[in-house]
DNA sequence: AGGAATCTTGCAATCGTTTGCAATCGACTC
DNA sequence: GAGTCGATTGCAAACGATTGCAAGATTCCT
């Protein structure tokens, strides 16, 4: 009998379907006011009307629907991260770099209370992109990793919305917020490595046409022109590996022997660019010296090893969470350049 | 004094904020609702209004509020992809095959108009974790990339919830929606590939708690069998490149040359694995074989290029989506199980 | 011209939570 | 015992967009 009764209660607690706190806040015989300040757990309300509401609310494995708090409270604990891609759609966000990041941020944000929310956008098909995602009231605030070709967009966006970090190039004066490597600096140390390597002839693997890239391009170029050396010559391809490793090899065919030091703009390109030459029967260091950027875990296990210049992902992930936090929060926030390490392997 | 009023005219309307479908309305002389309908492009209004509404909108970069539109039509227009870790916390979110799967989630979700919220999770500090995001009323629907050892908790909350897919192993009579390789067969094709390279003493390599990864060493363990070949070997390690670099040193140092075979849980591991194993001086494929698992780009690119068993993540993306936003549409769905291809490369 | 049929539009309720304000209830003080 | 002071709680108005219903405006037909 007791048995049956308990049973019965169970059934009916089970029934009775919990949506919204107005339910529960009839099952707990309050108002739903009070429900919501429990369930936040603010000082307001009764140690004990706290507890019974709480436990009811594990009960029926309650929880408040977070539209419709973000609505009310205009806020909604989301952070939005967007990667802009180049006309190279496709390949960049499975780009090794950039997903490294994205599972650092991700980390950080959680870390914060914060949930992410990506978005993939091709720029040359949705001029709207940045404005769209902000407009959309679904973010708090919004990271943009790398600048692409986007970089007066961005700083047009930036005049007016001051919830924003990108991931990316700084240059002198610019108004959006940005972290990243001092690439220029990179690009320097990186021809420098090259050049006491032995290397004399040097070019640029990659797409000069990001920001990032290009500062990287000029980097080595300021060095090759320090040292009266002929130009860097820019070797260009894609980032995706199925078209790069084509377009290296071309490259190589028509450059021959002409080059003997190679800067890549990414580990990844580099990693391709030691294959190829394989391929082709140069010996990497003793015939070309080849270099990249990243340091990803890759570098590591090619080769010989790379050598490469590298870009602390973590902390970069780590800061750029952190300043748009202090932003939020409304405070005023420079930007954030890190420097580039050299890390020597076997390639150069 | 035409100019004069021109640009009266222009300030006025730069200085009204429009912040919602009301402001607009307003602006428009309608009222909110038919802005509404001709934001929502419904045929119900006239052309004339939808086309003054809509240059107004354009005018004022206005976009109707999400999180109000979602709380109203109970739909979020967001998928929840959500990366349960193990005790392994760190790595797996930033392990290549994950962030690949997510990238093509990502492109996927993406062109059928949804966005993407993605949450990693650590089950064993939050026991709630699956609920707790299926409940917060932020998505439509959820992706669950990996098992990792939560099939008992997805099996419970599949039960109730059918929004829900998985990537990872299929098990006799389920109850989830799972979309995944034959990861048993994948271990049986990998085995069998070692044997007929010559290899009679096999070993796993990479932790056998995973239930994938179960599965493709209990394929290993059949043909061993099967071929009266001595049991696989496990040889325990984690993901993280720089704890299994030195796990796998030491599992070499311990069973030394009683290994001839190695069949490692993913690329990743067998690219260290090759690593490890060209610094004790071991040949392969003369001394020791080695295939992976994934067929992820960097098993083109290690030296020699690696032999694995090739999953599909693009096909495997596209499917997980589909099958997700036919469960949406209410249609029942029966999980997929991809066949798995042996690559054969140099190392086995 | 009168009436029916079709288009457009406005009204107001609704989604579920939060929160300022005011009301209620005890307890405590003088 | 009346008055005061906190501590709790309820009430109701937001937040911003959507949508069923009904009214008003057009068009069309005879």
């Amino acid at each position: 009998m007791a048995g049956s009764d308990k049973n019965d209660s169970k059934d009916m607690i089970a029934r009775t379907v919990v949506r919204n706190i107005t339910d529960l806040a009839r099952l707990a015989g309050v108002s739903p006011g009070t429900v919501s300040r429990a369930l936040a757990g603010k000082t307001l309300v009764n140690a004990r009307t706290r507890e019974k509401i709480e436990a009811l609310a594990r009960e029926h494995g309650f929880r408040p629907n977070q539209m419709a708090s973000g609505l009310r409270r205009q806020k909604t604990g989301v952070i939005g991260v967007v990667i802009p891609l180049g006309h190279d759609t496709r390949q960049q966000i499975s780009d090794s770099f950039f997903m490294t990041l994205l599972g650092h941020l991700a980390d950080e944000l959680t870390l914060h209370g914060y949930d992410l929310m990506l978005r993939r956008v091709v720029p040359d098909e949705d001029a709207d992109w940045l404005d769209r995602f902000i407009g959309s009231g679904m973010i708090d605030g919004v990271i943009v990793i790398g600048q692409s070709d986007q970089f007066e967009r961005i700083e047009d966006v930036a005049e007016g919305y001051r919830a924003m970090v990108v991931w990316g190039n700084h240059q002198e004066g610019q108004r959006h917020c940005v972290v990243g490597t001092d690439n220029r600096l990179g690009g320097r140390l990186a021809a420098e490595r090259l050049i006491a390597a032995g290397a004399t002839r040097l070019a640029f693997l990659g797409d000069t046409g990001p920001i990032e890239f290009a500062a990287r391009f000029a980097g080595a170029q300021d060095v090759a022109a320090r040292m009266g050396l002929a130009p860097v010559l820019p070797l260009v391809t894609h980032l995706s590996p199925d078209r790069a490793s084509e377009e290296i090899a071309g490259h190589f065919e028509r450059h021959g022997r002409g080059i003997d030091g190679i800067f890549a703009a990414t580990d990844t390109l580099a990693a391709l660019c030691l294959t190829e030459l394989r391929a082709c029967g140069l010996r990497v260091p003793e015939d070309v010296r080849i270099i990249g950027f990243d340091d990803l875990p890759v570098a590591r296990h090619t080769v010989p090893p790379l050598t490469t210049v590298r870009q602390d992902i973590a902390a970069g992930a780590h800061s750029l969470v952190d300043l748009l936090l202090r932003r939020l929060a409304g405070e005023q926030t420079e930007s954030l350049v890190m420097p580039p390490e050299l890390v020597t392997r076997q390639t150069a």
